[in-house]
RNA sequence: GGGCAGGCGCCAAAGUAGGAGAGUUGGGGCGGACUGUAAAUCCGUUGGCUAAGCCUUAGGGGGUUCGAUUCCCUCCCUGCCCA
């Protein structure tokens, strides 16, 4: 994998760059579409290829390897070649499950044991056994196991959380070296900066991270409940800690303010399944605002959804057929909605770049987020 | 024409051997939430009003009773069966 600067906003920390992998360019910032079982949720390759323009997506170790299971992939050739993907694949390692499975998981001190959502069963993850599943995944960029902290955090459990995570990246950093790719292209691993909200913390994790010299540094452990401030804060903060010429991945966020505030402080990559998961609940993102589609006032509106916007579905379709496919619960209507929403995120990073480098980002960045961040059913009801 | 079973909120049903009550469940309607996906999910709301209360309400009308959605009479309607 390499990674090339270029460009930089004179304001602010915005950048843009440029990451090859052996399964293609990405172009930074970048929204990476969430495919958390090997499929983002409701839209084909194509569309994603097409109709989206997304050039990386993400899946998930915890998932993946509870169903349908390495030998299936590994079967299959890999993730790539299973799901029909040809483009660059982030895996999350199952950090975030931790989180997000904490009634099901059991913290040990070199790894975790889940207890499986599908049927009970037991299992654990080490930072070795994880490297190695990614293995057998075969994505591009692969990320350590890691404890994602939740908010509020206590200062002594984020102490100990963040030793953890530091520690399993060293196993992780060793199990990488120590092993090999299975299917002939080059795999990168991440580290993960964790810390909560607390600098000292993060200023820690970082220099920890920094010597074990990973492919490109993620900011693990935000946008979990705390307020955006907080989170941009802490974000400016990490940031200044990883090298300019390594990659900076805000893992899991988030709306598009949150991403363009990001970008401004200097972040490369982004993944959220708000954009899809918004999407199947009928909440769809517009250069004029929220549309919340479900609502009685699109009834009659046979308007497309953005009129500014050049995907699949605004081209073709109404608010008010949009509309109709919600409230009659038809399938079509998460995949039209699907495409619009991830169209609009990978839009919106494009469009970042374009900014940076004609050097105009932050003027843009704080014009956009005025229109786009209303919720055009509550406006317009005034 | 006769017999039987029923009619409860916008809809479909539950329940009540008379007593907590605008009142159970599901659906529908309306609104909201969602940030490294246990999510095509979840939450709220859904008679009226001069709103910590009051009023109207269980097919219509009448009756019994301190009290009726529940019992009785009658009419109307629906379904099934028989002519």
């Amino acid at each position: 994998m390499k990674f090339e600067l270029t460009g930089q906003n004179p304001a602010g920390k915005a950048r843009t760059g440029k990451i090859t992998t052996d399964h293609g360019i990405i172009n930074t910032p970048i929204f990476m579409p969430v495919g958390t079982q090997g499929t983002v949720k409701a839209v084909t390759e194509e569309n994603l290829k097409n109709d989206i323009g997304a050039e990386i997506i993400l899946s998930n170790t915890y998932h993946l390897y509870l169903r349908p299971g390495m030998e299936i992939i590994e079967n299959g050739g890999g993730l790539h070649r299973f799901m029909n993907w040809d483009r660059p694949v982030l895996t999350d390692s199952g950090g975030f499950q931790i989180y997000s499975l904490s009634d099901l998981r059991k913290m040990k001190k070199e790894g975790v044991e889940f207890r499986s959502h599908l049927d009970g069963s037991s299992h654990y993850f080490t930072p070795e056994k994880v490297i190695n599943i990614q293995r057998q995944i075969g994505s591009d960029i692969m990320m350590v196991l890691d404890e994602c902290t939740p908010w509020p955090c206590e200062y002594d459990y984020a102490v100990k959380s963040t030793e953890l995570t530091s520690r399993w990246a060293i196993l992780n950093r060793e199990a990488f070296d120590s092993s090999a790719p299975l299917y002939g292209f080059n795999q990168n691993l991440f580290g993960i900066i964790q810390g909560s909200v607390y600098k000292d913390l993060r200023e820690k994790s970082a220099k920890e991270l920094l010597k074990l010299d990973f492919d490109g540094y993620a900011i693990g452990g935000l946008a979990v409940g705390e307020p955006a401030e907080v989170m941009y804060e802490i974000v400016d903060f990490t940031t200044d800690y990883i090298p300019a010429n390594k990659p900076r991945y805000l893992m899991g966020v988030g709306r598009p303010e949150n991403i363009l505030e990001a970008i401004s402080r200097g972040v490369d990559m982004f993944d959220c399944v708000m954009p899809t998961r918004n999407a199947r609940n009928a909440y769809l993102f517009t250069s004029q605002g929220i549309v919340t589609i479900r609502n009685a006032r699109y009834k009659n509106d046979y308007s497309p959804l953005d009129p500014e916007c050049g995907c699949y579905t605004c081209r073709n379709y109404s608010r008010a057929y949009l509309r109709h496919l919600f409230v009659a619960n038809e399938i079509l209507g998460l995949q039209l909605a699907t495409i619009h929403n991830l169209r609009f995120y990978l839009d919106l990073v494009r469009e970042s770049r374009r900014k940076i480098e004609e050097g105009t980002f932050e003027d843009w960045k704080n014009e956009i987020i005025n229109k786009i961040s209303i919720n055009v059913s509550a406006t317009e009801e005034k």
